[in-house]
DNA sequence: GCATTACCTTGACTTATGTTAAGAAGACGT
DNA sequence: ACGTCTTCTTAACATAAGTCAAGGTAATGC
């Protein structure tokens, strides 16, 4: 069994479909390798097709005209990116960037319609992806919006938590840069915010791993979305 | 011709069905009626089904601990609400609420599920639906992230001109209050954001409308996101 | 027609976050 | 093992925007 038909089988994409099936999305798909720090595709260029990773991370981020960047999503193996313009027909909304040395499937809008079209369980699966997409970006805009910095650390560090098992202890999965360009900020800010949650011992750090020492005030932290008072 | 008739033939979902579907489609939905200020549904409630405005306007938005509240998107005739749980399967991601007297056909999820089954081009126009609601969200994260509110408030006046046939001359279709919210600001930062167009005569305002004197200039603002410098 | 209410604007003040700069710690290649 | 880069942290300062309060204007009801 090839990596590639392992990561099919299980993304949220293809998940659950026939023996059959999977192999005509794998005849249709084209190989592409991208290096750390290669770009994918630039926001505004034409949308002819979309991504799906087998295996590396992806950076999905908007740029102000200062150079500020906002990561909209860290696209990890099994799923997808740039599915936007296959089904609205225009460019790509934002920028993607290979975080890591990636391979990725190509699969060309055209060719993915005609094999969608009377493949409903397929084309529940996509109406699900963009409803979860859709329902995250909520969220997003909502930390964005209604919440400070530290509360946007927390509800963060909590995702993180619940990704990895509800434990304590908490592996962050990316450069401090990163994670601030996430949360709406740079890295000054961030170390501010994790400094004030230390010294108020919510949590510890020792480097890329985080123990969280009060979960409650974590959680209260990301409700209110405030630091203090 | 009733406006419901009119109203589905013309939405974006059902726009371009042939006949027999439409009426097939009035046939499942229920007519709910909202006054001004009502609520339709809250963020977390579980989504049975969605909406589409035939008459009225809708205000789908996130609300923080403190109140604050965040306009997600303002959802005028022949527009969803509702959407996401129908194919996510889980509960309403925000709260919406009529802004004015409104008219809207409900859709049970479980019948309207089985009705798009096997109907390609319905199917179609959904995915495209989803995938412009993901364009738009994109879009504001990139305004509440990488732009002052001086560049969000030009923004939004370019895109109601835009939507308005290009012209100088714009109405503003809500009020100041809920144009501060979508912002994601209060009225007293639009009043202020609004004050400093006029001291240097990028726009007139009289009542609910608004010249544009200098379109570059106001472009330019929209571009940058900053104020000055 | 007048009073009451909702909506909007303005001003003074506070605060969170951005900015600039410098230094520390860690990673990396030679 | 050494120096060079990158990444992160800390501090001092600048600024956009939130907050609180008051007053004005427009809309609405009696």
């Amino acid at each position: 069994m090839t990596k590639v038909h392992t990561v099919l089988s299980q993304s949220q994409l293809f998940g659950g479909l026939p023996e059959d099936q999977l192999e005509e999305i794998k005849k249709v798909s084209v190989d592409k390798h991208f290096d750390k720090g290669e770009i994918i595709f630039f926001d505004g260029d034409e949308g002819v097709g979309f991504y799906l990773v087998i295996e590396g991370s992806v950076n999905v981020y908007k740029i102000s005209s200062e150079g500020k960047e906002q990561i909209l999503h860290i696209v990890k193996e099994g799923e997808t990116i740039g599915a936007v313009p296959v089904f609205s027909g225009k460019s790509f909304p934002a920028n993607a960037r290979a975080l890591s040395k990636s391979h990725l499937l190509f699969f060309p809008r055209e060719t993915f319609i005609r094999l969608i079209t009377n493949k409903p369980s397929l084309t529940m699966n996509i109406l699900a992806l963009l409803s979860m997409r859709l329902r995250e970006f909520t969220v997003q805009i909502e930390n964005l919006s209604l919440k400070e910095i530290p509360g946007r650390l927390a509800a963060y560090l909590l995702y993180l938590s619940n990704e990895q098992g509800n434990k304590d202890i908490i592996a962050l999965n990316i450069s401090k840069v990163q994670l601030a360009n996430l949360l709406g900020t740079g890295p000054e800010s961030l170390s501010r915010a994790l400094g004030s949650m230390k010294s108020r011992k919510l949590i510890e750090e020792e480097g890329a791993t985080i123990r969280m020492l009060n979960r409650g005030a974590v959680e209260e932290l990301a409700e209110s979305g405030k630091n203090s008072r």
